[in-house]
RNA sequence: GCCCGGAUGGUGAAAUUGGUAAACACUGCGGACUUAAAAUCCGCCGCCGUAAGGCUUACGGGUUCAAGUCCCGUUCCGGGCACCA
């Protein structure tokens, strides 16, 4: 053999070795347990980055250990091909953003193939063609039948100056990117889908996902948000001439509160600035008509909606509270949403934070009705059954001068007439009680979740199968004309859709009445694309439906691997997704995903300018110089041409910040396996991970280094082991015996941190028993058939993350054809047994010294050692022992 | 602002889930080999102290024989917030 390490050859070889075997190409085989190892596909941004080369080694590091299991391993490939950034590099490069996406995905697949991933390559698809996107079209269909589609109006951030809708991510405080015009907000006709009405059942199956993260289900279940609290309309007679002079919303003002304990307190109401008081009121007062057109412009986004100025507007009008009888005043609030609740909340000042500062601000009155408990009496003994606690509410503590977060407590009810004295649980039973009296309120179960607007104003995506009928109205594409394909050559210049320009996918006839109709120009969002991808590559390449039986032999996905960052959507809508094809008869399974792991961002710093008039230009780390203090940190940086100063922040590699560290070099450098190894070596999986590639030198140092003992293996110490083998229940000696324990308690580790999936330390497990192979004795064919066994041990573990050189080796040197065929290592309980264990001594909890024993040693022998050890006395300083712990194993502690 | 995480030497990190803090590496320093360099190998490397010893897991409290690990409060950093994917 070699006795070099060439990466480069041995690479070539081993990917060679896979290719012609087909060996990652697997089919259903009910003899054998599967395993369905799914890692996200990535968007073809142009080149891998390291967050990609992460993900993908957790990814095979996993499948290729499974298939050594002696799982039917199933790991494809794809690409999440539609989305803004083609049309970016459209309006940048005037690419067609089909070439520009179909470029980058033939790159990205070369590059994906020299990483030596163990992927069936049969499988791959890509979400921008119309045999993939076809399916999205037809279940959309299915969806409206159902139901589950429908068609309402949507709000989106709006250019003026552009004429477009911008994504959110094109909204930079404010302001649109290109632009720099404030943006505003408009109403647009859209399809949602009603996720709503699988709220419960996606909140109920997270208790079934017991392979998930309990941090992404805590996510999932506060995102869902289901709250009880109570409906209720305070009354009036506000009548408008345009509602027939009848009284609008037939007299009632409804909101929904979460805290009906509280509504005692109620001092100001305030509406959303469309809501019909307000547009009402505005009739007759020109600067409520302003504000409510002010109210118009900023961004949709909820972090802009809760850290904006809170401002509001009297109406002049007034309702009246349903329990009180008071008159209560209407406010315009710029915090309130129409399109959530009744576009209505209550203000309660003294128990809300927002409506505390709101209140304080406009000079509204302060009501406290809540107070901490305090006990002013008991009566009889704690043995009397007829024992009475007397309590009050707390009112000193309170003051309308500042808000304290205790004011938003539960407590005792104060200042609220009858149900003074009553806790929250019982308030809001008696007053839902009351109101439901009145017929003016009742419970409610209330979803923070709201349905999925899929429809974007974009050409690079799916298009929606619509027809626009001035007869007919909205008609559906039928079936057989499936798919709509989307025109490849538009070249989008940032000014809205080039479809409506497209005169030749525009035109079509009505399906229903045959007159001329116009195509629905909207697109879906792409988050509908990876939505169900799995289940596509689960099922038999080319198949003429939208997924097949054999679906039901891989699914689920026993191990899911992705980025934190799509713990809430991505995995809520592939969730609702599943369960909307099993409701539809498609799949027999009602969860996508049975083990989730969430892999920690790789961030990386990006250094940007704010231009005048806004939006952020990035800068790549090759244009800019970079100034750092003594430690390391970066006090500032400036551009290399003109001396701009840039701001930077630490954040994830993302093509459109232009911090994205591409591994082609490290891989040409190096090889892949140094990337995978040094990769999963540098941080725990579930780790955000800020990039650097010192210790890269490292990981290709160890590499040789294993080759190398590879070869001094094959070399010098396999051909003394004799004819006939002798380990098999030899009496082994002493130095030898312990670096047999010492591979196989690295091996027992490593396994352990493979079920945990903590891959660097399975990766210094390897370098340990490296160091310790390198330490044994090598005289002597017992010597020699130990080593056989501990390196053996060591290329089968090693084999998950540095496929190559272990493939290479294990055939060089005679252990076998191919290394994925061999049996997965388990440590021998006879090489792991051991006479003595140190334990470590502390006196009074710190330590101060060890103490060598029987490994059976009872409780009594090891205090009484412990007790005559010299340190023991010296820092007893003559005191008595009072107590002494012995934790088996581990240590003694003598308390004295 | 709200929801979810994280913070350990000069650096990446480890600590078998309450039981030796800093394993394994990177960097640096010293040495061997070499005409020389590279590669390789050996040694040292948390802070204070000559030592004995003391201190140390973002900060401040608490529980415990024992806390990086559990509890309470705070700071900073990251992810998500529904049109980036």
């Amino acid at each position: 053999m070699q006795d070099k390490y060439l990466p480069a050859d041995i690479e070539r070889a081993a990917q060679q070795y896979w290719d012609d075997s087909a060996a990652f190409r697997v089919s259903a085989d009910a003899s054998r347990p599967k395993y369905y190892c799914l890692s996200m596909f990535p968007y073809p941004s142009g080149k891998l980055h390291m967050g990609h080369v992460r993900n993908y080694t957790i990814g095979d590091v996993l499948s290729r250990f499974h298939k050594m299991k002696g799982f039917n391993v199933l790991q494809p490939m794809g690409w999440d091909a539609f989305g803004l950034p083609a049309e970016n590099a459209a309006i940048k490069n005037q690419v067609p953003p089909a070439k520009w996406t179909y470029d980058n995905i033939a790159y990205m697949k070369q590059q994906l193939k020299s990483l030596g991933f163990a992927i069936d390559w049969s499988r791959e698809l890509a979400t921008c063609t119309p045999e993939y996107y076809k399916w999205n079209q037809w279940i959309f269909l299915r969806m409206l039948e159902k139901g589950i589609a429908e068609r309402k109006t949507q709000v989106v951030n709006w250019d003026p100056v552009d004429q477009t809708v911008l994504a959110n991510e094109q909204v930079i405080d404010g302001r649109g990117w290109r632009t720099g015009a404030v943006v505003e907000k408009r109403e647009i006709p859209g399809y949602y889908l009603k996720i709503t009405d699988y709220a419960d059942e996606l909140l109920g199956d997270l208790d079934q996902l017991g392979g998930w993260p309990e941090r992404v289900k805590l996510m999932q279940a506060n995102w869902i948000g289901k709250s009880t609290g109570v409906r209720f309309a305070f009354k009036h007679d506000i009548a408008d001439a345009d509602n027939g002079g009848g009284p609008i919303g037939d007299g009632k003002l409804w909101v929904f509160t979460t805290r009906a304990d509280t509504i005692m307190g109620v001092t100001f109401c305030a509406v959303a600035a469309e809501h019909p008081l307000a547009l009402h009121a505005a009739k007759s007062n020109p600067g409520l008509a302003a504000f409510i057109e002010k109210c118009k412009h900023g961004s949709v986004m909820e972090a802009d909606m809760a850290t904006m100025e809170k401002e509001g507007l009297p109406t002049g009008l007034y309702v009246t509270h349903p329990l009180t009888g008071k008159q209560v005043e209407v406010w315009v609030g710029n915090y309130v949403l129409m399109s959530y609740g009744d576009g209505a909340v209550m203000g309660v000042p003294a128990h809300d934070e927002r409506d505390f500062a709101f209140a304080k601000k406009y000079g509204i009155e302060i009501k406290q009705v809540i107070a901490p408990i305090q006990l002013v009496g008991i009566t009889g003994t704690l043995q009397d059954k007829e024992q009475q606690l007397y309590w009050k509410g707390n009112t000193d503590d309170f003051s309308v001068d500042a808000w304290r977060p205790s004011y938003a407590e539960y407590g005792v009810l104060v200042n609220s007439g009858a149900y003074d004295g009553l806790s929250a649980a019982q308030a809001v039973d008696a007053i839902a009680a009351d109101l439901a009296a009145q017929e003016v309120g009742e419970k409610k179960v209330q979803w923070r979740l709201r349905d999925w607007g899929i429809s974007r104003q974009r050409y690079w995506g799916c298009p929606i199968p619509i027809i626009h009928c001035d007869s007919c109205g909205s008609v559906p594409v039928p079936d057989d004309q499936l798919p709509v394909v989307l025109p490849e050559d538009c070249v989008p210049d940032g000014s809205g859709n080039p479809l409506h320009k497209r005169e030749d996918f525009l035109h079509v006839d009505c399906p229903k009445c045959g007159k001329p109709a116009r195509r629905e120009t909207d697109t879906m969002d792409t988050f509908v694309d990876s939505s169900w991808y799995y289940a596509r590559y689960a099922t038999t390449f080319g198949a003429d439906k939208m997924v097949d039986d054999e679906t039901n032999y891989w699914m689920t996905v026993d191990q899911y691997i992705g980025g934190i960052e799509h713990a809430i959507l991505h995995l809520l809508y592939s969730r609702f997704w599943t369960k909307v094809m099993r409701d539809l008869g498609l799949v027999e399974y009602r969860e996508p995903f049975a083990h989730l792991l969430t892999q920690g961002m790789v961030l990386n710093n990006a250094f940007f300018h704010k231009p005048e008039g806004g939006g952020k230009n990035y800068f790549w780390e090759s244009e800019i110089d970079i100034q750092k203090d003594a430690k390391g940190q970066i006090t500032g940086a400036t551009l290399k041409k003109d001396g701009t100063v840039l701001e930077h922040e630490l954040t994830t590699m993302s093509k459109s910040k232009n911090n994205g560290v591409d591994p082609q070099a490290l891989i040409e450098q190096y090889g892949a396996d140094t990337a995978r190894f040094f990769m999963m070596f540098a941080a725990p999986p579930e780790q955000t991970l800020e990039w650097s590639d010192a210790g890269v030198e490292g990981a290709y140092r160890f590499l040789r280094r294993v080759w190398s003992f590879g070869h001094v293996f094959g070399s010098e110490i396999r051909p003394q082991i004799g004819v006939q083998r002798q380990l098999a229940g030899a009496k082994l000696p002493e130095a030898l015996a312990a670096f047999r324990r010492e591979i196989h308690l690295l091996l027992k580790q490593a396994n352990y941190d493979l079920g945990k999936q903590q891959f660097n330390t399975v990766a210094s497990a390897t370098m340990k028993m490296l160091n310790a192979l390198e330490k044994a004795p090598r005289e002597g064919a017992l010597a020699a058939e130990v080593i056989e066994e501990c390196f053996g041990i060591l290329l089968r573990v090693l084999s998950p993350l540095t496929p190559h050189i272990s493939h290479a080796l294990w055939a060089q040197l005679g252990y076998g054809d191919d290394i994925l065929a061999a049996a997965w290592p388990e440590p021998l309980e006879a090489a792991l047994v051991q006479d003595e264990v140190e334990l470590m001594l502390q006196v009074n909890g710190k330590l101060r010294g060890s103490v060598r024993v029987a490994a059976d040693a009872p409780k009594d022998t090891i205090e009484a050692v412990a007790l005559t050890h010299e340190m023991t006395i010296k820092f007893l300083e003559g005191r008595p022992a009072k107590k002494v712990i012995v934790v088996p194993g581990r240590l003694v502690n003598i308390v004295g």
